[in-house]
DNA sequence: TTACTATTGCAAATGATTTGCATTAGCATT
DNA sequence: AATGCTAATGCAAATCATTTGCAATAGTAA
């Protein structure tokens, strides 16, 4: 239990409950939160927390590899937890909604791309906007 | 000739002088440019014109499907003239470089998620980060 | 319980982009 | 070529996202 605690330890970080808060709020808000939505959440529960703790703590674990930073063409990013399968998403241009689906980018791309332009590959992100089904029907 | 006038004729623009510099410099910097580097590059012909002028003329050129925008990670993005073909880009996290690849994503999402997900398609984009050649190298 | 120092909150700084407004300059029309 | 209308520009100030400095606070190992 409380692999959390376990993970930011192992990696010589103190397990503070403001990082406990800021976890729990990605993991849950399963959809996918910018920094101001996960600090607005957080802030009901700790009020006095600050926008700057949430930036480092987005950081931090950004680097320790437990979140992923998103894309979506925005000014902004978005988080969500490292995910065990690769997925990418659908942002609806209408509502901003997120829809998820399966696609083994990085399977194809270290297969083709990597021998091909001699380029050692990190990380993959596909980013796809368009319209959802509802609001393909409201455009219309 | 002068397509680049023609085209922003027919979409109801005037062909100023600022514009047309814009545009050769995002075309000749056939790698990809940011904001600023447009700006400074168009700054050493033009000195009065203004950064602002700059991104509301990249904002044009996008909406009139003129060039693309490019999102490699950071928080700033970068532009280049949109392509006949398809193609995606490999940053390097060492040097900054930018490799073009070929990939045909688009036609294989359009096939694969458009009826799984009742979505339609309008952007999509590859973000491949990595080391190239040289800075691999370099870190050993 | 203590002591060490990482982490926090706050305010101010930075970087990227946008906006308001008076002036300038395309371009359709004379 | 000259005129008039209004889009586009330059400039300064505003806004949005993120980062940083620093004194106070709180994890954690001893």
């Amino acid at each position: 239990m409380n692999t959390s605690r376990r993970k930011l330890n192992n990696a010589g970080k103190r397990f503070t409950h403001q990082r406990a808060l800021i976890m729990d709020i990605i993991r849950q808000g399963r959809g996918h939160l910018d920094a101001d939505e996960i600090f607005l959440r957080a802030r009901e529960i700790e009020p006095r927390l600050s926008l700057s703790t949430v930036y480092r703590t987005l950081q931090m674990l950004k680097e320790l590899d437990i979140v992923d930073e998103l894309h979506f063409g925005e000014n902004h990013h978005h988080y969500e937890v490292k995910p065990t399968q690769e997925h990418h998403h659908l942002v609806c241009l209408g509502c901003g909604r997120v829809i998820e689906f399966d696609y083994p980018l990085s399977r194809y791309l270290k297969r083709e791309v990597t021998a091909l332009k001699d380029f050692d590959i990190d990380e993959t992100e596909i980013r796809v906007a368009g319209y959802c089904k509802q609001c393909r029907r409201d455009r219309k």
